[in-house]
RNA sequence: GCCAGCGUAGCUCAGUGGUAGAGCAGCUGUCUUGUAAACAGCAGGUCGUCGGUUCGAAUCCGGCCGCUGGCUCCA
């Protein structure tokens, strides 16, 4: 009788199999169905083969499609047909490394002298699909590290090389489909029949390894999928997610421009935009004054001396724009507020008993971001930064980070965004960080105990520190799913030191304060362009650049819907009388497409009753109310900040 | 900055070498309206920009500017 292992499966249940069995194997005992359906398999946290042979005891989950594993099993091998396509296409081709990422894959590729351009992806995707057809089976092969080198060495392949010296002999595993052998971990789909549809998604440069100096490849964004209908829903999922975009509603709605005779980068707030940008400041304000920070505003430029003191000047001097020579001396436009803040803190001697003090500013700042990589109001090159520094002592440290961290999620709870919270620490790179490593051993470990107490669901991020401390980041996703940072908490103990910090303790001696860096919204541009897409325009009223739009059903009700408008007024709502000789539908077609969240329909009705007819943006008629009914529950929604519904 | 794509009226777009178009918006007039588009007329463009090819360029080629997606970067 043949050795036996145990296998547990993902709901707890345990059988015994015969040593070697293969996942294949398994899955067809638990059902052909499965079998068919089955990828890979992930066996205690590996994911491998169906095919390979099962050794020894363990936890096994069967990968469909259905699973993340399953989806990143399928998007891996789709890379390798990828480039089997590209291969008998494109045979100078080179190839150098081809993932699955969230939403599919790419390979990065050497295409020589020649250039592939956006129309030449149609002709690679049908020959994609072709080679799917053939069903080609994914074959894994061991082989010595001098055999991956020499196999290379021979296609003359660079890139391949660069990979394979990184590896250990012993480690190294070819898979071959059809033509095409690839240097790769694996695991694959059993073959390549699997995939049903294909969309190659787009073109880029990308540079070997990341690095700016090495060679740019060409990178092949695709994504695949095991059923035709699945792509068809993709693509409309992606049409979808384009109409949220802030850019081009920011267009539609009036909220933003940007101009290239203003310059790029730098966007202009229009009226409607500007409504929702003071809207979000008086909300923020209001709970700052609540807890206890002191409002303040520093100029735009800065001296020199300001940045080199607080060391961001040289560190990004690639990202800010050239110094402004002022008779002796030299000024910077402002790239960050923190500096300015240091120097108010400063300004006067501060007891133990003054902290922690609490400065806040909405400061713009200004940046040279790199052109290719501008976008919308997402990433540009001048913005405002809801900003404040909060000096405490060691001792009030904990508390602080937690009050910021509290301030942050009402922010976002207010907008029920979800958020992806990841705390930014140091990396082994000593060159990228500034101040003693017992300060920042220190400062992570606080943070670390904070965002455990407070129960966050955090990740963490090695390497995205900031220079001068590490960071609890608030991260949100746009509408086509890219990641920008919005809310940020960092702790620094560097800046007292560089700035000469001190306040004097119980103790009488001269101590160093702790600063906190933080900001909520991020900056203003940036959480504006995220909230536009989040709403996908339809704002809360609290919001709305126009809260209500009345609209008399003809011209003799124009004197009762300017009543009615001017007894919004005097409650601050933001409300306009249509007095357009068009139909009520045409009045009503055009609130709606402005995304107007009220519509008062008003004629002779009304008027005798004292009544208006509500009609909801994107609801309808939701009936006739009492004037003053009506009233009392906007005011209501728009103070407790309720909502739209969907 | 690099790679790819795009740039025609205020907006959305059609127009692949032979007299610049449509819808919406705008203006003028008519209509006075009951829950997502009243009707008619008018006006609006050095086709991003500069250069080249051509008898002739929105259209083909090149430089530049800008935008979009990606790479790199992000205090």
């Amino acid at each position: 009788m043949p050795e036996q292992i145990t296998i547990t499966f993902p709901d707890g249940t345990e059988k015994k199999f015969p040593k070697g069995i293969t996942g294949r194997e398994i899955a067809e005992s638990i059902s052909m169905g499965l079998a068919r359906e089955a990828l890979s398999i992930t066996l205690d946290d590996e994911i491998v083969d169906l095919s390979r042979p099962i050794e020894e005891s363990g936890a096994i989950t069967i990968n469909t499609w259905d699973s993340e594993d399953g989806k990143y099993t399928f998007w891996h091998s789709s890379a390798h047909v990828l480039a089997e396509a590209v291969q008998e296409l494109y045979p100078q081709a080179k190839f150098g490394i081809g993932p699955p990422i969230e939403n599919g894959f790419y390979y990065d590729i050497d295409f020589g002298d020649q250039t592939v351009s956006q129309d030449d992806l149609d002709e690679i995707e049908d020959k994609i699909i072709e080679l799917a057809r053939n069903k080609n089976e994914f074959e894994r092969k061991p082989v010595s590290k001098k055999e991956a080198l020499d196999f290379y060495k021979k296609r003359d392949n660079e890139y391949k090389i660069d990979l394979i010296e990184d590896l250990e002999d012993g480690t190294i595993t070819f898979y071959r489909q059809g033509g095409f052998t690839d240097l790769c971990r694996g695991p694959h789909i059993p073959h390549t029949g699997r995939i049903k549809a294909v969309k190659l998604t787009s073109l880029a440069g990308a540079y070997w390894r990341g690095d700016v100096e090495s060679k740019q490849l060409t990178r092949i964004y695709g994504i695949t999928f095991p059923k035709q209908k699945l792509l068809s829903q993709y693509i409309k999922q992606v049409e979808e997610a384009k109409k949220r975009d802030h850019k081009k509603l920011g267009k539609e709605l009036e909220l933003y421009m940007i101009d290239s005779m203003i310059g790029q980068g730098l966007p202009v707030w229009l009226p409607n935009g500007t409504i929702i940008r003071r809207e979000l400041e008086a909300f923020l304000r209001e709970e700052q004054k609540k807890r206890g920070y002191r409002e303040v505003i520093t100029p735009h430029i800065g001296n020199l001396e300001l940045y080199r003191t607080s060391g961001h000047y040289p560190y990004y001097r690639e990202s800010q724009y050239n110094p402004i020579q002022v008779e002796d001396e030299e000024y910077l436009l402002k790239p960050m507020n923190c500096p300015h803040h240091h120097r108010i803190y400063s300004n006067t001697l501060h007891s133990y008993r003054d902290l922690p003090l609490r400065l806040a500013e909405f400061g713009t700042v200004y940046r040279f971001e790199q052109s290719g990589e501008l976008s919308g109001m997402s990433r540009v090159r001048g913005f405002t930064q809801d900003d404040a520094h909060i000096y405490c002592t060691h001792d009030q440290l904990k508390d602080e980070i937690k009050r910021c961290i509290d301030l942050t999620e009402l922010v976002f709870g207010t907008f029920d965004m979800p958020v992806d919270i990841r705390l930014s620490f140091r990396d082994d790179n000593e060159e990228k960080y500034g101040g003693k490593t017992e300060f920042w051993d220190r400062a992570e470990q606080e943070i670390k105990e904070v965002a455990d107490q407070e129960q966050l669901d955090y990740t963490i991020g090695r390497g995205e520190a900031s220079f001068y401390g590490p960071k609890i980041d608030f991260i949100i996703r746009d509408a086509i799913g890219r990641k920008w940072q919005l809310g940020t908490i960092q702790v620094d103990y560097v800046m007292p030191e560089r700035f000469d910090l001190t306040y004097v303790g119980s103790d009488n001696d001269r101590h160093r304060p702790v600063i906190i860096h933080r900001a909520p919204f991020g900056s203003m541009e940036r959480f504006a362009s995220i909230l536009i897409e989040h709403f996908a325009g339809d704002f809360p009223v609290w919001l709305a650049p126009r809260q209500v739009q009345v609209i008399p059903i003809s011209d003799d009700f124009n004197d009762y819907a300017f009543k009615c408008a001017s007894r919004l007024k005097e409650k601050d709502v933001r409300v306009e009388v249509d007095t357009r000789s068009e139909q009520v539908g045409g009045k009503i077609r055009d609130a709606e497409t402005s995304k107007i969240p009220y519509m008062l329909i008003v004629g002779s009705e009304e008027e005798s009753s004292g009544t208006v007819s509500v009609r909801r943006h994107k609801k309808g008629d939701i009936g006739t109310f009492d004037f003053s009914e009506f009233i009392s529950n906007l005011t209501a929604e728009i103070n407790n900040k309720e909502l739209p519904p969907h």
